[in-house]
DNA sequence: AGGAGTCCTTGACACGATTCAGTCGAGCGC
DNA sequence: GCGCTCGACTGAATCGTGTCAAGGACTCCT
């Protein structure tokens, strides 16, 4: 493996000329400046990571850990991100924690023995504790479409529970008065606040908590999403609900899968709505109402977040940036003209 | 920050003892070996991972270069990787070229200069050549969902061409003689590939290389498909093809969601295709036939070569596996009892 | 001519972990 | 008691780069 050395040598100058080079041109006369590159790419020199980190003592690197990579809404979010970070000439590390607390750790090992300046997280429990101190041991941390509990991490969120209220507000609008909620798993902060908002609607609607069924789901996808709907019409067609609100598009469209696959129409006999509203919902079977997540803005604000707290160190200041969800009314919640009022 | 020097003059032993505690227990008295973890618990000790890699010369790491991280097919795929990769006690560095040539570039400088072990990459050009200098300086290199051409290199791939006869005699059959085809860019090899496919179907089956359309698209996405359906029914109608075969399922999407914009029956006024069937073709506005590919496995299989390639070293042959797609009949090319031949 | 200033270049050390030859002491057989 | 082996540990060299004080060559000015 050639390394500075061979190509200080073979270049007839020094190793420091070579390292300023690549570092610091201006120090370098045009001429050996153009030799030296020569020969770097006669030899196909590459400088050593590793070495170059290790002299350095801190990293240009972030690491970026989601609960889903298969996930739609985590892929759009760590777009932004890499757009943010890229332009700032850092390097991404992309981790999937897949849910699983075990997983997520071995990653934020992986990401400290990386010594990565920072680090975004939507952790799989709410791990405060975990995360501060890994920052205090100086890698900064940034929650992202989680919001920082007690304002000692900078957050970007999205406001949840106003999600949850709207999407259920929706459907009480409607008409329907036994709503179900699928989502899970429970440990999930953002399905507990989507469940929080749902709840908030139904008691400012005037019924009663009861009225909204909780479905448990092991996890946010679309096979998880057909179960639940199965074990929703597993209920007496007299007392099942008459709309679902789904924790996210994946479990939406899996419960309209099942549906379908079990002769149940929507919006007619049950009317669904998702959230996310990933690209996909928009082109489902029946085109799902979803509450919308500026998905890409908040990766690229989280990003900036991370690159301003690196850079100002000691006077930084922690930010909680919320943004405001929006419904998109599509066909799977329309109105019907016939149903009535319960 | 801590380092293993720290450890040592904490816990009273030399930094060497320290290392072997870490590397290789066995050569520690146990006494000394529970003072020195209970040391690394208290300091909080994390080894740099640099100054290991630095002193190890090569490191664990693996690359993953994909086209498109939303993408469903290449986040499965990621997955199929990730478990193996993982299970092996190796690290996964997950790259998102999207289909940028200079992006693609970047990250594998950046994978040089981390010195990984070898790279799982789905080039976006047909660059043989520069993998190939890649392989010879030491970074072992499998192509993923492409074949390689001369066997030097490993290769994991579904045979495109018969996916695309497949799809296309499928359209056949149903009494189709004007398809389009929808794919690009044109650099991919996959889509040229598929086209070929497509190609070979309509000329056994009698019709003339000018009955298959090709619209070219400029990415392989959701938007990407809306514009080429604008561009499709932009023909005047009676010489409109009555069934597109899209290169991917995200193309299909985009396609079938413009239809319906514009109030074309699928598959009464269009018969409909798609390539990968990632799990929102079946869950689509109108469920989507597609040509199915063992996405995880494709990945799985992929880093197990990469890994037999590593271990063995000189003595490796270079193989080229290569999967069978299937054909998924679904409700966007059933056939119709009123469809004439022409 | 000599001093000051500018522009390039050099050479040695440091970063943190691994590795290996070598030290030390204990245990053993004769 | 001597020599030997063995296990446990030490200490220094090393990996490839960045940094920085110091030095060399050259020009300009008085």
């Amino acid at each position: 493996m050639v390394s500075i050395r061979d190509v200080a040598s073979h270049a007839g100058v020094s190793m420091g000329t070579v390292s300023n080079v690549l570092n610091q041109p201006d120090l370098v006369s045009s001429a050996t400046r153009a030799r030296v590159l020569a020969t770097i790419d006669e030899l196909g020199f590459v400088p050593n990571h590793a070495a170059r980190q290790l002299r350095r003592g801190r990293s240009r690197t972030v690491g970026l850990v989601v609960l889903d990579v298969a996930n739609p809404f985590f892929t759009d979010l760590a777009k932004g991100v890499e757009d943010t970070i890229g332009t700032a000439g850092m390097a991404l590390i992309f981790c999937n924690s897949d849910g699983d607390q075990t997983r997520e750790d071995a990653y934020l090992d992986l990401l400290r023995e990386q010594r990565v300046r920072g680090v975004l997280i939507t952790p799989v429990d709410d791990a405060s504790a975990r995360l501060l101190r890994l920052r205090d041991r100086g890698v900064h941390v940034v929650l992202l479409d989680r919001r920082s509990r007690n304002a000692d991490l900078c957050s970007v969120s999205v406001d949840d529970r106003l999600g949850g209220e709207l999407a259920v507000r929706h459907l009480l609008e409607a008409g329907h008065r036994r709503i179900a909620f699928v989502g899970g798993p429970v440990r999930l902060q953002q399905v507990r606040d989507r469940h929080a908002g749902a709840i908030r609607a139904i008691t400012d609607g005037g019924l009663d908590h009861d009225s909204l069924l909780w479905l448990d789901t092991s996890a946010s996808t679309v096979t998880a999403g057909r179960d639940a709907a199965a074990r929703l019409l597993g209920a007496p067609r007299e007392n099942r609900a008459t709309a679902v609100f789904c924790a996210n598009d994946l479990l939406a469209l899996g419960v309209l899968q099942e549906l379908t696959r079990q002769r149940i129409r929507v919006p007619e006999d049950i009317a669904l709505v998702g959230y996310d509203d990933i690209e996909f919902a928009a082109a489902a079977a029946i085109p799902l109402t979803s509450v919308r997540q500026p998905r890409q803005r908040l990766g690229q604000t989280a990003a900036a977040l991370l690159l301003g707290e690196v850079d100002e160190a000691a006077a930084h200041r922690h930010q909680q940036v919320v943004f405001e969800p929006e419904l998109v009314v599509r066909e799977s919640s329309h109105r019907l003209a016939g149903r009535s009022g319960g």
